[in-house]
DNA sequence: CCCGTCACG
DNA sequence: GACGTACGTGACGGGA
């Protein structure tokens, strides 16, 4: 049948879907060749979500193409040889990748087209046309801008990333014109990635005006004459010529001679042998068994591992199918003896526990699983629920579930082993959960530290993500036990059946991710990373969780009934001020009573449409005298004290122990920082009078202090090492102050007396460094003139080149490499680093912050692993951690001791390691609150 | 569920 | 040369 009405052409940018893939990846090699297929992986594995989604799609394709450059040398080239001159060669391990990936589009029987001479957008614009003209639909998957052009009359995009249609409407947010005038613009802002020259001086904004305005590219070069701004009436008239090849080198050809029909795509399903043998080859493990377990074929047996240094561990086997039928219920202690035989045996095993709550601390244990092996997973219930309600109305225990007393009595030896690992997936949460039943565990392994040591900003780490990363498994949603938003069930209540089909996954799950990520320790070289930084920090901060801290209740609640009515006050006061009554928490009314009604000046719209009515605005507007927004901003602040602090805090007093336990998470940051949760204690109020006093509602016990110690300018201190500048070393051995140093170097003013102003620029100079300075951000912070800014950039440079160097370097390290370090050796994944556009300017100045947030996070962390053994025979408790700060609650009289002691640790903590070039400092505070510790 | 806003280092 | 920009987090309320 001839390609037509009722037809539906799928056209796949397979080039775009190479280089996606590549990036997106860790680079990876064929085991038993090392040949590199990272991203042939990458890319298989889209074309297998994309199939499988066309699969269960009511919008399929009957016609479908993947398109790919044939080489780098185009018609374009003749035209104009500087096209895409500045882009530089596909990496070295990816050139071999090429031809596989038309392999693999062959082997999932997808029609793979190519052509010598043009390039995959030509072919793309060419069949779309044609299948226009046919009278069928057409959509381009791909996000290639360039590709906008063709958009209309029934040619659509998707971005397969975003999974989002790109119509008519997202070419005119993209270009400020219609797709049909989307090569006028192209061919006036040029595009610095593939070298098209453009107009010197314009934009795409200003393209965009240029055109709506004249309708179209020829209109506007023939009346270039009449163009007010003298500059760009200038620019125009001069560079026709190259505004024109511009064009040329834009507009796709869409008339291009194929040897191939549009009848000749028709969609094709996989032949199940042919794909699973490429896929097999390419030992690609997890994907050929989901494909072969999808069409029902048996997977030939994985290619023989390479015979290199025999593994500690039992040969890995090939590769053992998720079924839950495998699973077992442990009901009696004569068949847990046995599981806990097989661990001993082994030396290890995977554990997961079930609990009725997220929360650590009030969660009751449900039942706990294990595995062995792939595959070999048990879970042992112990306090579910039955289905029917006794006489009473109250809820019976089920049937055929262990006594816990029994079970956990059998549990704690094996837990206590240090001969056998105990492997989790966020072990802090089992171990705390076991902690409160009174059972300890030695030998902890955790897969989603692992995770983070190998992964760190390429991908999260919760169990989920994992699996299906690096599984290719989707493990059973929670949510499918449990329901979600109010009629929400707890695990208890799930049927013992079910709950071991999902149990017993998650161990099985756990113990396949410590296999795999094992020996990846080792390759990437982050096993100390691993073993050092990570693991050893799960039980000092169960422990520090676990202790909690005191926080008064009253003095809080008396401040939640101040703010309110004070919010009262402000919010009658903001009505009457504005003439009417409005949300004032709601930014967008707000901006619309700012800048529509009352016509105050400078409002800005942004990407959602809505006036930002972020502080600064306010500022500049109260500063310019007028009342409300200044009112809105004392409102502003309150609201975000009670809502956040005052209200929320009294919420996470837990009733048991009176304190309150936050949550730490050591995968939270990408750069090695902790985060903290429900509540979130490293963001307590310090800035302001009013926070202070809620700082104060953190207390020390009778009888006892807090104390507070912090590193002085650790992240400082740590560039001034990496970037290896002398003078800044030197002031940080002399002990000078740091700012008022840096004002001295560069400005030429006497330390003695300086103006506190010229210090205050020096230090945000010094905090601009740490983030990837940039003029823009600089002016912005100190609210000068965007010039001055960069003046003070420049002349910063001058004095201290060593930084520019450390700059320079450390993008490179990023570009090369794909990760940056620490100098401990904790690698930060910069997957965006070699992206185009404006995300390039995020990942260079995250690639440079990187390494220095990350040292200082390490340094912190080597803290606290040897904190618990240094105070061990003080009556010291480490409560919290704020980034560079430690806080302990300690016995009255024993306050110096400890300082003497916890100091000594934390201005240690580099050594033995690293040998840092400055020394360390930490500042110590005592008070009977944490604001006064501070 | 996303966005704007704002608390911290 | 234009573009959009300081780094890293988490919680809240509004609004679709």
């Amino acid at each position: 049948m001839a390609f037509g009405k009722g037809h539906h052409l799928h056209l796949i940018d397979g080039s775009a879907y190479i280089f996606r893939a590549y990036h997106a990846l860790p680079p990876l090699t064929r085991k038993s060749d090392g040949l590199p297929v990272g991203a042939v992986a990458g890319f298989c594995n889209m074309i297998a979500r994309y199939v499988e989604g066309n699969g269960t799609s009511s919008d399929a394709p009957t016609h479908v193409a993947v398109v790919f450059d044939f080489s780098s040398k185009t018609f374009r080239d003749d035209i104009y040889p500087l096209y895409k001159a500045n882009r530089p060669p596909p990496p070295e391990d990816l050139r071999p990748q090429f031809a596989l990936t038309r392999e693999a589009t062959r082997a999932f029987n997808l029609a793979c087209l190519e052509t010598e001479g043009l390039e995959a957008d030509d072919i793309i614009a060419t069949l779309a046309r044609q299948g226009r003209e046919a009278g069928g639909r057409v959509t381009i998957i791909s996000s290639d801008k360039d590709l906008m052009q063709l958009v209309g009359g029934g040619v659509e995009m998707l971005d397969p990333m975003k999974n989002l249609r790109i119509t008519r409407d997202e070419v005119f947010a993209k270009f400020g014109v219609g797709p049909e005038r989307v090569i006028d613009v192209q061919s006036l802002a040029g595009d610095s990635v593939d070298n098209v020259p453009g107009a010197p001086g314009i934009g795409l904004k200003t393209a965009a005006m240029l055109i709506q305005e004249y309708g179209d590219l020829d209109t506007l070069l023939a009346r270039a004459g009449e163009i007010k701004q003298p500059k760009r009436r200038q620019t125009l008239i001069e560079n026709a010529d190259q505004i024109r090849l511009s064009r040329d080198l834009v507009t796709l050809k869409d008339d291009a001679d194929l040897d191939v029909s549009l009848d000749a795509l028709e969609q094709r399903d996989a032949e199940p042998e042919v794909l699973v043998e490429f896929l097999n080859r390419m030992e690609f493990r997890t994907l050929t068994k989901r494909i072969a377990d999808k069409f029902k074929v048996e997977a030939p047996a994985a290619a023989p591992p390479p015979a290199s240094g025999a593994a500690p561990m039992a040969a890995p086997k090939a590769d053992v199918p998720f079924d839950a039928t495998t699973y077992t219920a442990i009901r009696d202690a004569k068949t847990l003896s046995t599981w806990i035989a097989g661990a001993r045996e082994q030396g290890y095993v995977a554990v997961d526990t079930e609990t009725t709550a997220l929360d650590e601390m009030v969660a009751d244990l449900v039942g706990v699983s294990l595995a062995l092996a792939p595959g070999k997973a048990a879970y042992i219930p112990l306090n579910h629920i039955s289905g029917e309600n006794d006489l009473f109305g109250g809820t019976a225990r089920a049937e055929g579930q262990m006594d816990m007393g029994e079970a956990l009595a059998l549990l704690k030896p094996l837990l206590a082993d240090p001969s056998v690992s105990k492997i989790f997936q966020n072990a802090k949460y089992d171990v705390k959960i076991f902690a409160r039943l009174g059972l300890s565990v030695t030998a902890i392994e955790d897969t989603m530290l692992m995770s983070s040591a190998l992964y760190a900003g390429l991908h999260s780490h919760g169990m989920d993500v994992l699996s299906e990363q690096h599984l290719g498994h989707r493990p059973i949603p929670i949510k499918s036990l449990l329901g979600s938003g109010k009629s929400q069930i707890t695990f208890d209540r799930v049927p013992v059946d079910e709950a071991v089909k999902y149990a017993a996954e998650d161990a099985d799950v756990t113990l396949r991710l410590w296999q795999k990520f094992r020996p990846e320790l080792h390759v990437k070289r982050v096993t100390t990373v691993y073993e050092t930084l990570e693991r050893p920090l799960v039980q000092v901060l169960a422990d520090m969780e676990r202790a909690g801290v005191l926080v008064e209740r009253d003095v809080l609640s008396r401040m939640s009934n101040a703010f309110a009515q004070k919010m009262a006050g402000l919010e009658a006061e903001i009505h009457q001020l504005a003439g009417r009554s409005f949300n004032v928490g709601s930014p967008k009314q707000l901006g619309e009573v700012l800048f529509d009604e009352m016509s105050l000046p400078g409002g800005q719209k942004g990407k959602t449409g809505a006036y930002a009515t972020g502080a600064e605005v306010l500022e500049d507007l109260a500063a310019e005298g007028h009342d409300l927004p200044a009112r809105v901003l004392d409102w502003r602040q309150l609201s975000k004290l009670k809502s956040t602090y005052t209200d929320a805090l009294q919420d996470h007093i837990n009733r048991e122990t009176g304190r309150v336990h936050t949550s730490y998470s050591l995968v939270g940051a990408v750069t090695g920082r902790l985060s903290s949760t429900d509540p979130n204690l490293q963001n307590i109020p310090v800035r302001s009078e009013e926070g202070r006093r809620i700082r104060a509602a953190f207390v020390a016990p009778e009888g006892k202090s807090l104390i507070s110690l912090d590193y002085s300018q650790i992240e400082l201190r740590i560039l001034a090492h990496m970037a290896d500048i002398p003078a800044l070393k030197q002031a940080f051995r002399d002990g000078h102050d740091i700012h008022a140093m840096t004002a001295s170097e560069m400005f030429g003013v006497p330390i003695e007396g300086m103006d506190p102003m010229i210090r205050r620029q020096a230090k945000a100079i010094n905090f601009g460094v740490i983030y990837g300075i940039s003029g823009f951000g600089l002016a912005r912070n100190l609210r000068i003139p965007r010039a001055e800014a960069q003046g003070f950039i420049d002349r910063y440079f001058e004095r201290f080149p060593g930084i520019r160097t450390y700059m320079d370097r450390t993008i490179a390290e990023a570009k090369e490499q794909g990760y940056v370090e620490t100098l401990f050796g904790r690698k930060i994944n910069t997957p965006e680093i070699n992206a185009k556009g404006p995300g390039a300017g995020f990942a260079k100045r995250a690639a440079i912050n990187a390494p220095i947030q990350g040292s200082a996070a390490d340094i912190i962390r080597r803290a606290m692993i040897r904190m618990p053994e240094a105070i061990k025979d003080l009556p010291a408790k480490m409560l919290l951690q704020v980034h560079d700060e430690l806080l302990f609650e300690v016995e009255k009289g024993a306050e110096e001791a400890v300082i003497k002691v916890v100091k000594a640790v934390m201005e240690g903590a580099a050594a033995p390691a690293v040998h840092l070039d400055v020394p360390l400092i930490v500042d110590a505070g005592i008070g009977q609150n944490w604001s006064e510790a501070h």
